[in-house]
DNA sequence: AGTTTTACGGACTGCTTGGTACGAATAATC
DNA sequence: GATTATTCGTACCAAGCAGTCCGTAAAACT
């Protein structure tokens, strides 16, 4: 597995960082909402000439796709990590109401979901990898529900892929009032009112 | 009070239509997102110069802040209306629930959540306009929540003013799924899934 | 040394944006 | 008819946008 020089290639050797431009990119995006963050300020941010971006990623849909790419797999495994775990629904929607409302990661909120709410806006390749995203987290919680049910441990009389939607919007609903900078407490509250029809028959 | 020409005043007469480009310019807002209807392409659907618009209404700014006015009057006030006259809660939740997901008129979502949503790209005016038109909404709910509890109708152990803040964002949820041309049944199911917190004790 | 290959970025394109300067048009008044 | 008051819209502005041209630098190969 040596990825060490092996093969000293011709011409000018690579000085583009690929790794850090897509690190202050997703940073860029996260922080702001996509669509106020130009290309232009963003070559400025990374100290990255346009041209290198295009050579390296075709074009904004493709930068803003890596961009998400790279923020799935940083920072959204994680809750799919939660899930995998099969633990018990109270302390799973406990985990999950304490990071949307009020884990300090999320501040600013969610990069996933202020691309879904200006999905119109989007590039194709951008578009695309949120609807998956979209249909990978709606999968991930009904599974897990299912599962609950399953254990006895969730009566509701509802279907595991409704209250999944329901929970994956829920979430986002915290979330993106977080990037509004509203009150942490109070997205708490609300959030947990709309979690407790899960929580009970 | 007739405004029957009271006044032959001097200088060329004005054929600028208020009313007519405040309508066509609401829908425009309206039926897209407001941060992507630019003033030229509003000039040339409402057959009206740029100029003219400024001289209006000041500038971008002034337009949607008087769009919004339009909206709040036009359409908003209905879901007031229907607050004020104090029906009971299960009444009241199915309407506004009906309004919220399947309501025609609200194909196309909201104006004022979709301005909301995207508040930091509004001007002062406008910005300041949804602010106050949040604050009214959260106090028409808040208002008709206690009297709903005075009368013995509501026995949530919630204040009445997380219960409103409450049920203005899931309104909110269901409106800008409506935007982004989800299913109409599913918003729905969501929705009533969502309100059941204030249905139950 | 010279050729080939690859990556580099300054400077440019064409387009759209919100906003405005200004002369022409049209009325009442003198 | 001249003056004054008001509204009209063409034509322009600077700024910002995504995207590209192309001459130059830096390496390996011959």
């Amino acid at each position: 597995m040596s990825d060490k020089d092996p093969k000293p290639k011709r011409g000018r050797p690579k000085t583009f960082d690929r790794d850090r431009t897509l690190d202050i990119a997703m940073t860029a995006y996260w922080e702001a909402d996509p669509a106020d963050v130009s290309l232009n300020a963003l070559c400025q941010r990374a100290a990255v000439s346009k041209p290198a971006l295009y050579r390296e990623f075709g074009g904004e849909d493709g930068l803003m796709r890596a961009a998400l790419d790279r923020y799935a797999e940083t920072v959204l495994s994680d809750v799919f990590v939660v899930l995998s775990k099969n633990a018990p629904l109270e302390e799973t929607l406990d985990a999950l109401t304490a990071f949307a409302s009020e884990d300090p990661k999320m501040e600013r909120g969610c990069l996933f979901y202020k691309m879904r709410a200006g999905k119109h806006r989007l590039g194709p390749e951008t578009r695309r990898r949120v609807e998956e995203i979209d249909a990978a987290a709606v999968h991930a919680f009904t599974a897990y529900l299912e599962g609950r049910r399953a254990a006895g441990d969730w009566a509701g009389d509802i279907s595991a892929a409704l209250a999944a939607r329901f929970l994956v919007e829920q979430i986002g609903l915290a979330l993106t009032q977080r990037a509004a900078g509203e009150d942490p407490g109070q997205i708490r509250d609300t959030l947990v009112l709309a979690l407790a029809a899960l929580r009970r028959p």
